[in-house]
DNA sequence: TTGTCATATGACAGGGTTGTCATTTTGGGT
DNA sequence: ACCCAAAATGACAACCCTGTCATATGACAA
């Protein structure tokens, strides 16, 4: 909730500003983010953001919010192409997407990155998360009515857990960089889920 | 590596500067901790701080390992309690005498999870989490000859699902305080993972 | 031209942090 | 009782941060 005189702001200081929130936060966590350093990239007086923003968790749900709006665009379009996958179908794909977006706006990644290294709590309020995964449970659960898979497990249990590990995979893809690695190892990763660990020719 | 100065002080000495440090960092992460709040509630003075140790990461990586000592103390008596059994029973044994050391401990738990949130490559050099998974590991590559489970999986990969999926659960259990979601949630990861979601009775 | 209102500015107060260093205290050995 | 090295001290410099506020600027209207 940036002030009026933010909005009245011609397109172009909005835009530096932005950009200069993204360029902050992207390399320091909110916490350790400074507000100085970005008046200084964005070319305003300290006293000029006062004016635009509350304190710089106002900027910084301003941002995530700009964020947000751009890639549940994105994600629609996903949903749009394969409107009857199963989940494991649609999830790859997914991820698919995801990882070309990331790819293509490496700032936004680094600041959903930065977030998971920062006060849960603060962050908590920021209920990011919860949309992303919305169609991912919606799928889980018609895969479930559908008998595709076991009925007697809770699929809250399911999303954590898928939920859990991709983003372990991402966090790994962030620091190593590798995207063939990331694409197989959620390859593998999905088919453990699907098929369990053990041996059953060995068992009983 | 505190200096040798700090290593001739009385244990009582040592011990209170230990405890102040211990309530620092299990209140603020790493990179938040004050030096300041530390030698205030050791009852020391600024300068003697710097007697002691080079700096806040001195400081750190002393009782990071001083807490590594006492875990690895106890998860030894697990090990040797239980030599020949499975996996699966084993990471269930390990998860419940881990939870009774943490409730024992809750300042040391809090640190573990504050370390979660820091700054990941500050965080990797202080490598303690191997340590940890090595007898899983090895116990899972047993499991695996002992054709228990499948060979074809990537045991690094289970380890690192396993761990990530863990690591998930004691968070929400550190924010919850829920033993037996906790336990119970950690059964159904377990089957889970065990025997896949697919449901086989609909399947090809 | 002058008035007025939105906007821009940066100095400032108040708070925090770290690491140093000249000085004082302490206590063991002689 | 004295000496001296080791240990303790806290004031200090240097740096960082935030949020405010009196003042300046600029643009538009009358």
């Amino acid at each position: 909730m940036p002030t009026d005189t933010f909005y009245n702001l011609n397109e172009q200081k909005q835009q530096r500003i932005f950009d200069a929130a993204i360029q902050e936060f992207s390399k320091r966590r909110f916490s350790e983010a400074s507000i100085n350093q970005i008046v200084k990239a964005a070319g305003i007086s300290r006293g000029s953001f006062y004016q635009y923003f509350k304190d710089k968790g106002d900027l910084y749900l301003y941002i995530l919010q700009e964020i947000g709006n751009e890639k549940r665009k994105v994600m629609k379009q996903v949903k749009a192409l394969h409107p009857n996958a199963d989940f494991f179908t649609f999830y790859l794909q997914y991820i698919k997407v995801a990882m070309e977006w990331i790819s293509t706006n490496p700032a936004y990644h680094e600041i959903g990155m930065l977030m998971e290294f920062d006060d849960p709590q603060l962050m908590k309020e920021l209920m990011h998360r919860s949309d992303d995964l919305t169609d991912i449970r919606e799928l889980l659960e018609l895969d479930q009515r559908r008998g595709l898979i076991k009925e007697e497990l809770d699929t809250g249990l399911l999303l954590e857990m898928i939920y859990q590990l991709s983003l372990h995979l991402v966090k790994k893809f962030y620091q190593t960089g590798s995207t063939e690695e990331f694409v197989k190892k959620h390859h593998e990763l999905i088919l453990i889920l699907k098929d369990g660990i053990v041996n059953k020719s060995e068992r009983s």
